[in-house]
DNA sequence: ATCAATGCATACAGTACTGTATGTTATTTT
DNA sequence: AAAATAACATACAGTACTGTATGCATTGAT
């Protein structure tokens, strides 16, 4: 029989002692999975990276398996959680709103682009991912849709806009595009103009 | 000494014979790649699907890497050339342009998105591949930024309008986006009235 | 009819990775 | 001090994949 994984209090204090926590792993796996992709998460390379052999690895999990649900769990935890937090909201004013979504794409904190997009390239191989991932843009864009409806667009108008600003964002990440903050800076207020619509 | 692979003619003869052409193993990657990703381009599961063992595949190709190149070519002739093409045309009417551009995508012939958004991921491991991906976007951007500056927008209006009607196609298939094509065409004209601006 | 090339099959070597079983050491717990 | 446990290391079995070497049947050219 296995032994049970390590619980939190005893990842607390192992931070004292110079051993891995479970959390280390994942942390190493995240940034993996950011850079390599899913096909590229190996126990292997943690382990040489994390200057363990991999008996440590199936001390902290039961598998592989094991590991990529954890990776789901931090895209949850970090990219899903953000955007449900903002469902209890009322919506009065429209543009505020629209700020708080788009929000939280540009703080980065602790939404992770490139863990968004790695989760959407891991989908492709998996129905299961690929339901998750349909239903958080579906509610990402309900979200939306709500901001531009208390901007009294009619329902129509606020169903493409909120799809516009959301795939304009999700395009913005895929791409990988990169500008200079005082472009950003510059360009901020145009892009909401056209987002928006003009006033 | 190997001998060299499959000549065009000779390609276009073994149509008549029941014998696989060098075009065979390439389509059938492509279709791998679209479907599991550049990871999952093996030599194995697409010589199981053709019936045949990885003897024939060595025949067609010298390794791997000799496929995957022509992976990439196909992309560019599928999905680059098709924009390459618009570079000569003055543009006089914006909107008409921005029609010729978009039609790209719209058409989806030879334009592939499952294949642009496999290749985008194949970056993502590939520095090589990231700049040649890079310049593409580059360039399909600035063909629209002419379609914009057509329409007498000025210069920064016309990069953002351009930046954003690319980015939102891009996410529109990187979410892989699907709806009935009755709504499609009903919101056609609503689409480009807000990327275009209100007229 | 022969001969070279085509198109594939078979067999083997080697790498990369997963998972399991068991051994080892340092640290707590009692 | 002895026992238990945490956190690894080591060794092995097995799978999946690449690449190479060679063999064999079919076809087209002479």
């Amino acid at each position: 029989m296995k032994r049970s994984p390590t619980s939190p209090e005893q990842s607390a204090r192992s931070e004292t002692r110079k051993t891995l926590s479970r959390e280390a792993w994942i942390a190493a796996a995240i940034a993996a999975l950011e850079k390599k992709g899913i096909a590229n998460v190996k126990i292997d390379h943690l382990s040489k990276q994390l200057k363990v052999t991999r008996g440590s690895f199936y001390f902290h999990f039961q598998n592989l398996k094991d590991l990529l649900d954890s990776l789901l769990e931090e895209w949850r935890r970090r990219n899903c959680k953000p955007f449900e937090a903002l469902i209890d909201q009322e919506v009065i004013d429209g543009p505020a709103f629209f700020d708080a979504v788009t929000g939280v794409w540009i703080r980065e904190d602790p939404f992770s682009p490139r863990l968004d997009l790695a989760i959407r390239d891991w989908a492709r191989g998996s129905a299961v991912i690929a339901r998750k991932v349909q239903a958080q843009d579906d509610f990402r864009m309900a979200l939306l849709v709500r901001a531009f409806a208390a901007m009294s667009y009619d329902q129509d108008e606020s169903l493409i806009r909120a799809r516009i600003t959301y795939f304009q964002q999700i395009g913005y990440y895929a791409t990988h595009f990169k500008e200079p903050p005082a472009d950003r800076k510059r360009f901020r207020s145009l892009y909401t103009k056209i987002l928006i619509g003009s006033e």
